[in-house]
DNA sequence: CGTTTATTTGACTACTTTTGACAAGTCAAA
DNA sequence: TTTGACTTGTCAAAAGTAGTCAAATAAACG
């Protein structure tokens, strides 16, 4: 599940709006759709921002958020899976 | 080894000249040395180039070029492994 | 239905980033 | 001291991005 998917899914299960969410983010409403909807990009602190507001821990919430931008990165390129377990692989020595 | 690492060995290794990558890729020879010292990213179409002007099979230094690229977009964060884990996850099954 | 409230969409602007060139620089070798 | 290879700083143009605004849909609900 993504990014947008998840925050989505949270914020309608507490019952709480858009407009309450931007009024946080201090972003307009329509920005926040466009979170959710994976049509922009949420920044570090807004992330940390919205995990606040869904009142849940931000960690879990920036793994997300950070793997799509991941996902982002390689764009379903064929040499991906590859990529990735050559980065895997040296970020664990270090 | 970075990808800009990575073909300043190959083309040192040939002997080729900075000079004579930039004439191949159609740029200019400060670029090149540029993006051998990571201070510029290339392009998917100039990897593709270089691989055929080092005479070396494009795919590996592709997979080199995009693991650099997601190396960025980690940037360190503390979040960066777990966050690579899960991208491999849902990478594999699709 | 008709009205109101929530969300989406698209166009748009301002801002930031990136690309690649150019000129001037260092450095080593001859 | 000239020459050839590479580096560095600066800049204009191009490309990308964040966020807003207004208008369009879509629910919700009496």
């Amino acid at each position: 599940m993504s990014f947008g998917e998840t925050i989505r899914k949270q914020r309608e299960s507490k019952k709480l709006l858009l407009r309450q969410a931007a009024a946080f983010l201090e972003v307009d409403t329509a920005f926040v759709s466009k979170l959710e909807r994976g049509e922009r990009n949420a920044s570090r602190e807004q992330v940390i921002k919205l995990a606040d507001f869904l009142d849940t821990p931000a960690e879990p919430l920036i793994i997300i958020w950070l793997a799509d931008k991941i996902s982002d990165t390689i764009n379903n390129s064929k040499e991906g899976e590859e990529a990735l377990k050559l980065v895997l692989k040296t970020y664990k020595k270090k």
